[in-house]
DNA sequence: CTCGTCTGTTGAACCGGTTTGAGGATCGGC
DNA sequence: GCCGATCCTCAAACCGGTTCAACAGACGAG
């Protein structure tokens, strides 16, 4: 059966004609709802299939009063936002919406992602590690839910859901620790909140398991973890070096085993070192690096009940969902030098 | 000012009445098109912006004859996609269209992805490294523009955008045997179109440079490529074992970089090692692998140039652009023990 | 002064669905 | 045989824009 405008998709009017009944009782069996008969119901499905009739989206959208639409801003080139929105995808279809995605890329800013979202009538707003400001967040929160994602914020009314970092810092320093390290060093400063935690578990795990550590700046580049260790090496009195680098990232982390190995350092021989976020990166067996998994999967869900909590459970207060990150160990972390004595390892 | 509808955004029907004129003239007065005097139209944008007037994307998309959106289906973990898809942006923002990402996840599979954008009212359809069958392509092609990158395909009807294998691979023979390869073995079988082309170029490239290739089968996982090694290592005759080994992907090829490092031999030292995509992988410097660029700016401008050729051009014939991959050098290819011996070939 | 043009603007139709109040059948109860 | 309840169905309003035929008013020409 050729739909009745060629060239033009069938319409609900098509289907309601083709089944003998009005648009409005077609809309009803299509959609489920009770009102038509059971009769009804599956004339109008079978007419529906032989057309091929699907709904249009935007006149659907257009009428109904809610979208269930949830609008996710990523980072395109990020393959841990990638596996982020994998999840939130899977998550939100369990919740009854649908995911809408606006990539952030070089020609499209964060603020445009946004406001294309918004303009497209999303419900709610999951920003991954977004950056706006945080004025920029409270007005957005002021016209519906914003949960910011793997970032904290003090925009009142953003709800936000992330891992621990200082917890994440710990398991790591105690992880560290108990293989017998002293000396560490955590690779890479900044002033953010994510990089302010972090330090903070560092130190905090440091007094508690009675091991030095010492802060070298550095970003959040393959270069800057480079240079990271560059600056340590120059340092005086290279006795009493860290025997274990703690990197900011897993990218970091790649530097630092770059320039650990131009200059002839084994690891975990010499220096153990660990990353963060267990990237894909991280499990490459030639990068075979310790990390912290700060659980993709469970980020995802978080979000997205913090969005339908306010969506559906009229939920009004903030809601902060700190999740606890797991370290995954592998082969660059090991006993130092010094304790490994007498226990050799062969390689 | 505050809009007059409390909780709802203000429609284009209140910034007309507070601007005194009629919604046909506010939208005219909007969009841009003539008409509207010089003095309505300022006034229509005075009062639009102070009542932060956004349209309805969903009612400018029903009402619109054309929806100007190009859907494009990625696979989101995949991290070429991801750079293809920031081009695609660009290049759709420049021929006057709007792209509308659906992602393939583990919950959402391609042929969801392409009825989500089927429902969108999207105009045209890219996708990328589709794997759909050649009917189901045939069946979509039949009703819009759909552009095929990275994938070869015999369905008729739909464009394909994709970079030369058959040639990329040769440049990497080519190169080998400059270096003074002359025993060659390529990793990754398949019954592909892609893993056909390569293969084809493979042994022309061989008989032209006046190499000896052989082929071992792999597939396109890390594990696979190591899987790869392992097999050669095993078969007798470890005398003639090639040296160098052309991974399938670049994934491929770091499975391969393991596997040799397993067994202690040098890269390039002993065996020289490259991959294809130059995914940000080979980019890495503890990686730092030879690789092929396939070009991914070039294949997105042409995947929408080939879709606006259609809708906008009246392009009605097939299209297949074949874009020259261009080669990568790095670190992980370099000249063959034997070059330096001067040993003779043999077999 | 009349007519034709041109410029701006209007009002209504339309896109393709959803929602709802009203009304027609059908049926059981009395 | 009449009445009210129940079950379906319908027609119309509505969502928020875009488009276009029709028209009012200003203006210049004849």
């Amino acid at each position: 059966m050729a739909p009745p405008h060629p060239g033009h998709p069938p319409t609900l009017a098509d289907v309601a004609a083709g089944a003998g009944v009005s648009k409005g009782t077609a809309s009803l069996a299509l959609s489920g709802a009770d009102g038509p008969s059971a009769a009804t119901r599956a004339r109008v499905a079978d007419v529906a299939a032989r057309l091929g009739y699907r709904a249009n989206r935007p006149a659907t959208l257009l009428a109904r009063r809610r979208t269930h639409l949830l609008g996710v801003v990523m980072q395109v080139r990020s393959g841990y936002h990638a596996e982020l929105v994998d999840h939130v995808q899977a998550a939100a279809e369990v919740a009854g919406y649908e995911m809408v995605l606006s990539p952030v890329t070089r020609t499209h800013d964060e603020e445009r992602a946004v406001t294309t979202l918004l303009d497209g009538r999303c419900e709610a707003l999951l920003l991954l590690g977004p950056e706006l400001a945080v004025r920029r967040l409270e007005e957005l929160a002021a016209r519906r839910p914003v949960v910011a994602v793997g970032r904290r914020t003090s925009a009142r009314a953003v709800d936000v859901v992330r891992s621990a970092d200082d917890d994440g810092v710990a398991l790591v320093v105690e992880h560290l620790a108990a293989l017998g390290h002293r000396e560490l060093a955590l690779v890479g400063g900044g002033s953010g909140a994510i990089a302010r935690d972090r330090r903070r578990g560092f130190e905090r795990a440091g007094a508690r398991t009675g091991t030095r550590g010492r802060l070298v700046a550095g970003g959040t580049t393959e270069e800057a973890g480079a240079a990271a260790v560059r600056s340590l090496l120059r340092t005086p009195g290279r006795a009493d070096l860290p025997t274990a680098l703690l990197a900011q990232t897993d990218l970091v982390a790649l530097g630092v085993l770059d320039a650990l190995a131009d200059v002839g350092l084994a690891v975990p021989g010499d220096v153990s070192v660990t990353g963060y976020d267990d990237s894909p990166l991280a499990r490459l067996r030639r990068v075979d690096l310790t990390s912290v998994d700060q659980g993709a999967q469970a980020q995802a869900v978080a979000a997205v009940t913090a969005a339908v909590e306010r969506l559906d459970g009229g939920r009004t207060t903030r809601a902060e969902v700190v999740l606890g990150p797991r370290l995954v160990v592998r082969g660059s972390s090991g006993p130092p030098r010094s304790a490994a004595a007498g226990r050799p390892r062969g390689d």
